[in-house]
DNA sequence: TATGAATGAGCATTCATTCAT
DNA sequence: GATGAATGAATGCTCATTCAT
């Protein structure tokens, strides 16, 4: 990720392109992808051109932030496969992942407007979705989850907790009573019959 | 709702209104909330004015496509409170809301739109609440359902189950697997430990 | 061209694309290509938005003006095709060509920058290069017009009369003089040795 | 011309100065006087801060390569003077300049652009007028280039070839043929009546 | 009343020029 | 002096809404 020769002025300019990225994040989070680009400079205290400079497009400033997301928790997910208990593991995944996705309203909205052109796949899901499909394999060897699901399950979860962005207003805890529903579903035991 | 007037140019003023509603139903479905009017109105074959002339605002016709959903499942939803089971029942209607909600992506794109700004409640929603929540009473009564689940919760898991929206292209089954899981977590059984 | 079904509500629309390429033909021959829309806009005293309904960009709105100089030229030129004296003939729709031309900056950046591009041949540039083409072969079956001319280099003659646009400011004869002597230049007894 | 002071850092300056100026030929010789300043400093392996050091504006620098053009072109003509047959001097000139202009998509603009405002004369052009009217002078006197062309005549013919720069990709010989059509229109034995 | 042409505020994007490093 | 990141005015185009026919 570093290249070798790290180059000098790159200093201000990578302030700069946190400052962008950071702005960006709550912006987009709370207006959606229908956010202006301007808005975003305003915040982050740079002229339009500047954000310009670093993410060519709109849609190339909210796929950074996407990625960004998927990278994070696609980290978290590689450390949780050390754990012993992968169903503790998995659910500690989809918590991490709720508390980084809920209340974005653009994350949510850049997820189902993808789906409607080219799924782009980005290297931080490719990741993600590995990491989480061993998680699964391990947990439901274990006993612990549920056979019958997979890993295609897994998106339509975390887009129903999305789907709690802006409902913060009401109930911030909405999209964990959510969660804990969902994940009190998927244990091996809750099975009434096989999903499809 | 019916006006005690009933004005004679009505009946093909009425005509247009359908043709308009259901124009707009699948243009907005296929195209979510930033689809046209322009297109709506070609699809109806009719002017923009006309579309105008019935609808005042863009948000006006989303609105009403949003009431008629609410309207119909709450109608669903009456009707599921004569059962004698009312777990039955409960699962019946949000089958039945899934069945008319996935594959929406005007649906959630609003309903998420609006929870950022004033919570509009619409008749049908409100009725819909109403019945949904007698109906949940009921079934945590029979010990079918847990008791720590709320009226509130309904509206995520129908948030997430619209969020399939346009997942169509892959699989359409998605949102059927999705509501299976949900529904297997709100059983009793399910419960591991209360939400939040 | 004339469709069969004229449309009723035709009246002030097309009226209004008169008023536009109007504006459009006087704002881009004083300013060049680098005109804005909104000035034409306001010359036409019409909104942008019916500038772009009647043409989707600015480069069609562009086109369209060529086009129709090109036809009117085009035109000419077929008539002249019946005179029986086809060097009187040929001289005569260069003229005619120079005097719609010249003063147009728009028309020559226009022909320049579609050479570094595909270049759009437009009907009446194919039409009349068609006409011309036959007045030169009677011309100098005639033996007045020099046998080595070829109706390629009449662009450039047509160029370089209008390169004369902004020149106008001093001398809005310089065209003419230029023709002068061009047309000269191009008779049978000027040729001093073959071209190339 | 030569500051009385030479300032030590000159040789690397003139070096950069030059660079500058050979890149900026060539780019905007390629994609006319729209390209940007930042594709210069990329061809001449320099940052913009430095083309700007050098030249305070765009227009600067496009005046620059202007000039510079008219420079080499008038050294030419200067010498022509020496020669004995004027006519054939004069002929000479226009070849030389056609060689230096066509091909040069930024000049022609350049010189119509700036008809349309302040006709800004360069040293180097208003020299070479000088030069080329009294070589016309001659060759009038001698009886070889018909009497009532003026020097005002001229810069029209540059502008008809210089009008045929992109037109390369077809017939790089097409200017060539224009000029010499043109100069055959020139000879006194030419003239069918006088200009105007 | 229906129509669709007209309107113009709004927004993404570009690029000449400035200025901190 | 050189660099290239930052700036922001400028511009092409869209689309919800209005209104003349």
């Amino acid at each position: 990720m570093i290249p070798l020769t790290a180059k000098p002025l790159r200093a201000d300019a990578r302030r700069n392109r946190e400052k962008i990225l950071k702005a960006a994040r709550s912006v987009f989070a709370e207006q959606g992808r229908d956010a202006q680009i301007d808005d975003v400079a305003r915040r982050a205290r740079v002229g339009v051109g500047t954000v310009y400079r670093h993410f060519p497009t709109k849609d190339a400033l909210l796929e950074a932030l996407t990625d960004e997301l998927f990278d994070v928790v696609a980290a978290h997910a590689e450390k949780a496969l050390e754990r012993d208990d992968a169903w503790e593991a998995f659910k500690d995944v989809l918590w991490f992942g709720g508390e980084k996705t809920s209340g974005d309203r653009a994350f949510s909205e850049v997820m189902a407007a993808q789906r409607n052109a080219e799924p782009r796949l980005c290297p931080g899901e490719v990741a993600l979705s590995g990491y989480v499909a061993e998680l699964m394999r391990r947990a439901q060897e274990s006993g612990r989850m549920r056979p019958d699901v997979m890993i295609e399950d897994i998106p339509l979860v975390m887009c129903g907790i999305g789907s709690a962005s802006g409902m913060d207003h009401p109930r911030p805890e909405a999209w964990r009573r959510h969660l804990g529903i969902v994940l009190d579903g998927l244990r091996a035991e809750a099975a009434t019959r096989p999903l499809d």
